[in-house]
DNA sequence: ATGAAAGCGCTAACAT
DNA sequence: ATGTTAGCGCTTTCAT
């Protein structure tokens, strides 16, 4: 049996609402019964019901977090952002994994809404019109998408995809493939875009293959494509396709990155174990985690403007997968030139 | 404004009472009001507040979860079991996640507790004292550990290392080395204790390694000491290590496995993409979080005697980086025989 | 079969 | 500065 705050108000010796006082707004009080009723309190392991307080306070001091796939690495940093940021502002938070299966989410979202202040809605796949039926209770902050009227974080990717062009055009590489990601995906659509424009305005190549599923076997699957399309590097969707990528490309005894250059996009910790480790575009998602929870917890407290957009920044890390670009050899697709 | 059960109400024609009696009880009610009722819950959207519920009836809906780290994807997989059996009984889930940091337990563990009726503690690092404290108000289920008087699901971590040796023995294996995790993990405990069982009965030497921290670091720490032990295969305490030391042995230009096996522990995903795949003893996280649910789902019921305690399989899966033991060459450990 | 009323634990006016 | 009262949204006696 928990113990309630008539208890401690009991044994205190007060009423029920000097103990709520003492607790929550210490300075309406009496500093010597507050001193007592503090005591009491945790003498008797009083923790408050939040639940009750939440029924009328109207606020359950709860956020949610919907993920597409928890044991995706780069999610997971995110669950952590959102997670470090809640716990510091005393709130606790719900996650619920889609799966993958953009079907579920609507059904969670409602779920959600109505145990939480506030929805952080991860990398969505749901159609815009059913975020609209939700958002209209409960503050959502998008991430990894933007939809109008939404407030939502994200990253730079198209800049990401700029520096990873050019730092393989300095490299010497004059034709670049680029494994797709899911068509749906917001951020897939970002990468290309950046390296529609970047290629162009540097005069390079781009051979666009796929799309692909975003996974290991989506860049084993791609390996021999972008090996036969004549380009000297290849930069996959993220950095677990680019794994598959890379184990194929080994499986094959192709060298790396000697005869191709391969390049991710996330920078997952992965990454960094590989052999050769992976050069990559990391995207700050843990911190992305974090503003999301700010930008929502501003939305809450309602104090003027809000931030409504935040975009991070994105930085490529090179490691070892890229390389300078082997020379064209007599008999192969680089002749044409 | 959401909108509540008065509202219903006043749109039925029918009081307060009616409108839950048709919701949770609809043989209390009379067709013909049950269809109306429901009828308009459904045209208003009608959600009912599960804290309010929760105040009366006592029962949130909610599980807790705590995990040591949610970027390991060992853990990944058992918040997705936890997530899934949750989901499919209709209890949703708070995750807190511990950093590594054993100080934070107890405090999430309280803060937890109230909110939920029930708690999943996965490969909890605290000490068994601090448990018997929240212990006592609500239902707590262990993961990966075993404490006197608590629920427990485990798997057979030295069944495992049984079929591990027995694994590297048939291949000529006659020195085996452990890189060994940390002290204070029961895991750990249990794989220690097996390796010892089955090499002395084997007549296999058994080299002690560590401890070294359980990520990828601690595997690169090991290599040199299994190389120099005079050992022709190593088993790391979990597929993270092997992957580190799998990475400093490349470095080095040691064949794995012509000239050393490694065995990891726990089949994360990342295991199967390496190059070489990794020989690993798998552990089936995902089913024990979905074991370790059912367990606290079947304490709540309160129906009768509960299976406390399930130990579930774990299983070889061979791959590519055990291989027979290499020749003993002169000049090396082995001429001491 | 249905309604009225009480109350879960807590906070927020309103008194004093 | 403190106590009294009302009520958050819901379920559950207890009447009818």
């Amino acid at each position: 049996m928990p113990v309630t705050i008539k208890d401690v108000a009991a044994a205190a010796g007060v009423s029920q609402s000097t103990v709520s006082r003492a607790l929550s707004t210490p300075d309406l009080v009496n500093p010597g019964t507050r001193a007592r009723v503090q005591a009491v309190a945790r003498e008797l392991g009083y923790q408050p019901n939040r639940a009750a307080r939440g029924l009328i306070t109207g606020r359950t001091a709860n956020l949610g977090l919907i993920v597409p796939d928890l044991a995706n690495p780069l999610f997971a940093a995110v669950v952590k952002g959102v997670q470090a940021a809640a716990r510091a502002a005393d709130y606790s938070v719900f996650i619920a994994d889609t799966d993958e299966d953009a079907s579920t989410e609507p059904g969670l979202l409602r779920a959600l809404a109505k145990q939480v202040d506030g929805i952080v809605l991860c990398s969505p796949r749901s159609p815009d019109a059913e975020l609209t039926e939700v958002g209209a209770d409960t503050p959502v902050v998008l991430m990894n998408r933007q939809v109008p009227g939404y407030p939502a974080v994200t990253v730079d990717n198209a800049d990401g995809m700029r520096q990873a062009v050019e730092h393989l055009a300095a490299l010497g590489h004059r034709r670049i493939a680029y494994v797709a990601g899911p068509r749906s995906s917001w951020s897939n659509g970002q990468r290309e875009h950046g390296l529609r424009v970047t290629t162009g305005a540097l005069g390079v190549d781009l051979v666009h293959l796929g799309h692909f599923p975003p996974r290991f076997d989506g860049g084993v699957a791609a390996a021999d494509l972008a090996l036969a399309c004549g380009a000297t590097a290849v930069v996959a969707y993220n950095d677990i396709v680019a794994l598959g990528l890379l184990s194929r490309l080994g499986a094959r005894g192709v060298a790396v990155p000697d005869r191709i250059s391969v390049l991710g996009c996330d920078d997952i910790p992965m990454s960094a174990m590989t052999h050769p480790a992976l050069t990559t575009v990391s995207v700050p998602q843990h911190e992305a985690g974090r503003a999301a929870v700010a930008m929502l917890l501003a939305l809450l407290a309602d104090t003027g403007p809000v931030t409504t957009h935040r975009d991070l920044p994105t930085q490529l890390t090179v490691r070892a997968t890229t390389g300078v670009a082997p020379d064209p050899e007599p008999g192969t697709a680089d002749r044409s030139r």
